[in-house]
DNA sequence: TTATTTGCAAACTATTTGCAAGATT
DNA sequence: AATCTTGCAAATAGTTTGCAAATAA
């Protein structure tokens, strides 16, 4: 596991327990959740180093940053290819590993862009607040 | 050009001017640069009334708020339907017409969410920070 | 012994809000 | 008159940053 980070990189306490709280849940977390978890273990981590790991580990692939979205970014532990659904009431996201496939989907569109990538998101209502739908939580 | 807006709701002259502006543009511009347009024509119009008016326009349908996004939101004057790419050097947004159509592609998903909407988002590099690869706007 | 990382606090950016004054019906 | 809207300024939320101390190669 040493090597998983870059060079000059550090495998430390606090990016091991991000990660492992990170993957442990499937719950697409915010920074502030993750600090939550974290300092369960690790009390006298700040909120600042979480922000700080949560964008090395995310530009290293290690987790998904989900920032295709209103509101707060949320992180993913998972990074095998799915997409999310958002609650538009509470804002919580869910996975979809059974979309149709859009691979693809880029090729030949009228645009000066260079395109790099493709997301699709999906926008709904979750189980929770469709159930108490006056009191979005 | 009256009864656009709903009941109790009037179209004042800082909501049409927002309108106008937003819809003579291509650009996707933030609420900031909106302000700096519509301060061209009413100097003492407040950023907060321009915040307010464009989520009442956009609550309306009459402009497309872009918060599918990493950083601050967009609007659209524009509300055919069509996509987005976005350049993930500067930000700026650009449109597209011509993907393929995924009506229906969220049927029958594996989810408990309620779904009720699909959004797909390209990401690229647009021309201009193609050329200036080095300073990145 | 040198470079990286941390905790802390302050700074920053985008957005929202309270409120008295102004405008519209 | 009653209601809606505005400008202004202050507040808020989320995130980033500076820096000295701590940690690890």
């Amino acid at each position: 596991m040493k090597e998983l980070l870059g060079k000059d990189m550090r495998l430390t306490n606090q990016r091991r327990i991000i990660l492992e709280e990170l993957k442990s849940v499937t719950t697409h977390p915010t920074a502030d959740e993750i600090y939550g978890m974290v300092r369960q273990k690790m009390p006298r981590i700040s909120l600042g180093t979480v922000y700080r790991n949560l964008e090395v580990l995310s530009s290293l692939g290690l987790v998904r940053k989900l920032e295709n979205a209103a509101g707060q970014k949320r992180f993913d532990g998972d990074v095998s290819p799915h997409h999310h659904i958002r609650c538009e009431v509470c804002g919580k996201v869910g996975d979809i590993f059974d979309a149709p496939d859009i691979t693809g989907i880029e090729q030949g569109l009228g645009t000066d862009f260079q395109i790099t990538g493709v997301s699709l998101e999906f926008s709904g209502i979750c189980p929770q607040c469709q159930a108490g739908k006056k009191l979005a939580q």
